[in-house]
DNA sequence: CCTAGAACCTGCGAGC
DNA sequence: TGCTCGCAGGTTCTAG
């Protein structure tokens, strides 16, 4: 499932093989798939004719393609089993394409948009005057941007009434962070996923954070996670973290500190792992 | 205004 | 064999 490490690795390939292209026309094959323009996919495609991708920019799990002549971009999120490929013309189409678009170019290549759920999709907007597409506005910097705020975002944290995992996946504090690079930080912090963050104090937060950024560097290194083959990067080429986790999907596996198993919980629609000796829940549950 | 939880989707694997 | 059901989960919307 794509994360911030995950989209990285996609907006990277985008730079390389996709950026200074001029797009000669587009093909939407699943309505859904460009729901959030909400002009509609004759439009997206009639607005994206003849238009120049600059360079690919990212913040969080979001992506997208600033076109030269405007002041618009196409925006992309992956949801959870989107994928952007670029494809020669002679590949077969996937089972799930969404989206072809075509470039005015001789280099024998397409961008292709993949998805078997659905939840991602491509769309056009309007930048805001620093350069994001203005409907997401609204997503704080991640922690890989060097102007994230450290102190703000532990001040959000003292003032909210939530937990730390809910926090962590609410993308107007933190972006990038998803369910499972949650897990992997607060096993490395050991801190337990209901733990208030009401009474955080500084050291707690500073620490989490270095976590939160040091499983994300390590995502990166190797190129991002891949857990079902949903996920592949813009080459389509499969990422090889997963390896590596130590907390996420290891129910009833040992601790890789402590050695105790490792237990997972349901929470929010999906699950929580964790270990119930590193990491103790807070007195008071909800 | 704030927080919690459901809905949106499809494929896969487990269990019957 | 073939069916049902739980699960995967990022974002947005609604309810309280």
């Amino acid at each position: 499932m794509p994360e911030l490490p995950e989209v990285e690795v996609v907006r990277r390939g985008l730079e390389r093989w996709v950026a200074h292209r001029t797009v000669a026309g587009t093909e939407v094959l699943h309505p859904r798939a460009v729901r959030r323009h909400l002009a509609g996919p004759d439009d997206f495609a009639h607005r994206l004719k003849g238009r120049h991708i600059g360079t690919p920019q990212r913040r969080g799990k979001y992506l997208w393609l600033p076109l030269e002549e405007t002041n618009e971009s196409v925006l992309a999120h992956l949801g959870m089993s989107g994928q952007l490929l670029v494809q020669p013309h002679s590949a077969p189409d996937e089972k799930h394409l969404r989206i072809r678009v075509r470039f005015a170019d001789s280099l024998g290549t397409e961008l292709r948009f993949v998805d078997q759920r659905t939840f991602g999709g491509l769309s056009l907007h309007d930048n805001t005057p620093e350069g994001l597409p203005d409907v997401i506005s609204h997503i704080a910097r991640d922690p890989l941007d060097p102007l994230f705020d450290d102190e703000a975002f532990h001040q959000a944290l003292r003032r909210k009434r939530t937990t730390i995992k809910r926090a962590l996946l609410d993308q107007s504090l933190i972006s990038g962070v998803g369910n499972i690079y949650a897990d992997e930080a607060l096993w490395r912090a050991r801190i337990h996923y209901e733990r208030p963050t009401a009474h955080f104090t500084r050291p707690v937060t500073a620490e989490l954070l270095g976590h939160v950024r040091d499983v994300m560097n390590a995502a990166l290194a190797v190129g991002g996670t891949s857990f079902d083959s949903l996920y592949v990067n813009v080459n389509g080429e499969s990422g090889y973290f997963d390896r590596s986790l130590d907390a996420y999907g290891r129910e009833g596996l040992p601790c890789k500190r402590c050695g105790t198993p490792m237990r997972r919980r349901p929470w929010m629609n999906r699950s929580s792992y964790f270990c119930p000796k590193c990491q103790r829940p807070p007195r008071v549950s909800s």
